[in-house]
DNA sequence: CTGTTAGCGCCTTCAT
DNA sequence: ATGAAGGCGCTAACAG
């Protein structure tokens, strides 16, 4: 009989099928070979009485592969990070390995929290999705010699393996496609640049294509994602300064670009024809939305996976391998938006 | 000095202390006060200086708190699902507790392994989201002693707790929102009801409020959620049977909604004006497609946060308290879709 | 106040 | 082919 409380032990299930734990620990890691075929029938059916499981606690206490990996998600709320999860979890599968999520909520608090909980529970390598974490959060990272990939950031004096998007390409992409489309002023709005790579290197294409052609307005703006009133003014502005031309607006990202729709329907401004629209990250509701809203769609899946595939191969060479960058290239999904 | 490979340990941090381990211990384990300035500032200085992170696994081996809670959805890119999920987080924050997140992506071997993993990392308890999970699935998890609450999921025959919607009331204000709105002729759209309590109970409020009002035409039709094609032929054939009369759709949850709106759209039938559409779930883009899209609101996060209070009350109570049912009323958020 | 000791459940030599 | 013994890192009696 089990002990009264709590589950079997591997002791409990020696006792059962008559024989010492070593044994049952072989008949678990798959040395049966070694077992005598009337040994093994009575451990198996021990196993079953007890409804026995080998504590993974212990098991990795002793030293073994633990075979998790940590991800740390800014916010799981974000479609992309979801999206860019399920390319890892393939790649995780793929590997045999078993992935832990922890959202921090954009919380520095979590972050410090969840970095020590994998850590201490030995995840042998973790993937931060650090879309909108903050710098002194992730020097903590930096702190832990874990194994770790970055998603979509780079942090400047910390060494650290990269997968994301070519923001560069993807933004002159974007900006070209609405020169092509004849605009001739442009806003590109953005959640506060900061230090952010990522919205840095966006902007900066943005900027870098515009300047081909100076005769054409190239604007700017960052507004918090949840401030519609200012939103809605910048948006109003801009329309008002720009009357009579063809004018169009970019969003860095596709929270963004759901308020910055809302506010447009607020003012009475249609996308398509009023104003042209263009927005990173794709969205499923991109084609629903009045004439359809052109985006700049990454490559969610496989940025996921290349990630795992660079942790894994962290893990493999050690810390001391040179840091790899991996970036990926986008798309432009044309809709009504952009188009006459 | 630490041990070359491998984090330092608390007999390291004892040894470079010049202490025993348990003084450590208690350091590590706010019985501060036992312990006198002197070696409390060694104590402390160790662990800073062998960057000293007590190992949880260890910890908990000894037979302490976890502290952990796990969650199981079955696709995590159900934003319901991830809205509920941050209800849970929040409540776990304030028990002191730390969520681990495993999405299985509606594989039914991925259920079983987390399952498995979380029992064997002794996670106190579990909350499952099973929205699209399968029987057989479930039935693994009754195995398992552990703490358990489902969302938004009966199982017959499996006494378990359970948080979720009303769906009874929630289906009948649906149902008597598009009578009062004068449409005569109502299609109840879901994916495979199967044995799927939830889906059951929506779909018989609805027969149960049509039935008062024999005259006018109740329809129903299942649809899986990939096939767009029969999607529009249902969706064509209900229009055309029904020419002349004002007719509705109602759609029994969020990712199903958004097919039925794209399949519309390429049946070039407006909704608002051709037709009415009404859709489980509030979506955050509802406002912004075509005429605007009626939703019954879910308050997701009440139910995750509701989901984890109950599962601590069934940690706190064990496994024989009797078990606890618990719904919530869903809000019409009445848009373009249903008025004229 | 502080250190010694004995496990927690498991894996792993090392004997038998 | 099988088992006994030691130890992984930590906590919790139980002495000093």
């Amino acid at each position: 009989m089990p002990r009264a409380a709590g589950r079997a032990t591997i002791s409990d299930v020696a006792r059962t099928a008559r024989t010492g734990k070593t044994s049952v620990s072989r008949y678990l890691n798959g040395e049966q070979h070694l077992l005598s075929d009337a040994l093994k029938q009575r451990i198996e059916q021990a196993i079953r009485q007890l409804d026995y499981r080998p504590s993974q606690m212990a098991r990795s206490l002793k030293g073994g592969q633990t075979r998790l990996i940590g991800l740390i998600i800014a916010d799981i709320t974000n479609p992309y990070s979801v999206d860019v999860m399920r390319g890892i979890e393939a790649a995780c599968r793929q590997h045999g390995l078993t992935l832990l999520v922890c959202n921090t909520n954009n919380e520095v608090n979590q972050e410090q929290h969840y970095l020590q909980l994998l850590s201490s529970y030995r995840v042998e390598g973790i993937v931060v999705n650090a879309v909108g974490m903050r710098e002194e959060a992730l020097s903590m990272l930096q702190q832990s010699q874990l194994p770790m990939v970055l998603i979509d950031r780079k942090i400047p004096d910390f060494a650290c393996d990269m997968v994301g998007l070519n923001n560069h390409e993807a933004a002159s992409q974007a900006t070209s496609h609405l020169l092509q489309q004849g605009f001739e002023a442009i806003l590109y709005l953005s959640e506060p640049v900061g230090a952010i790579n990522t919205r840095q290197e966006r902007l900066l294409a943005f900027r870098q294509t515009m300047a081909q052609h100076p005769h054409l307005a190239a604007e700017q703006a960052e507004t918090p994602l949840n401030d519609g009133k200012k939103l809605e003014a910048v948006l109003h502005e801009f329309s008002a300064r720009h009357r009579g031309m063809r004018k169009a607006v970019i969003s860095a990202n596709g929270a963004l670009t759901l308020q910055v729709a809302r506010a447009m329907r607020r003012l009475g401004i249609l996308w398509g024809s009023d104003i042209g629209l263009l927005g990173f990250d794709e969205l499923e509701w991109a084609e629903l939305a009045g004439a359809g809203i052109t985006t700049l769609k990454q490559p969610t899946y496989r940025i996921g996976y290349a990630a795992l595939e660079q942790l894994v191969l962290r893990i493999q060479q050690g810390m001391d391998a040179p840091v790899n960058e991996q970036v990926f290239s986008g798309t432009l999904v044309v809709r009504g938006s952009t188009t006459r």
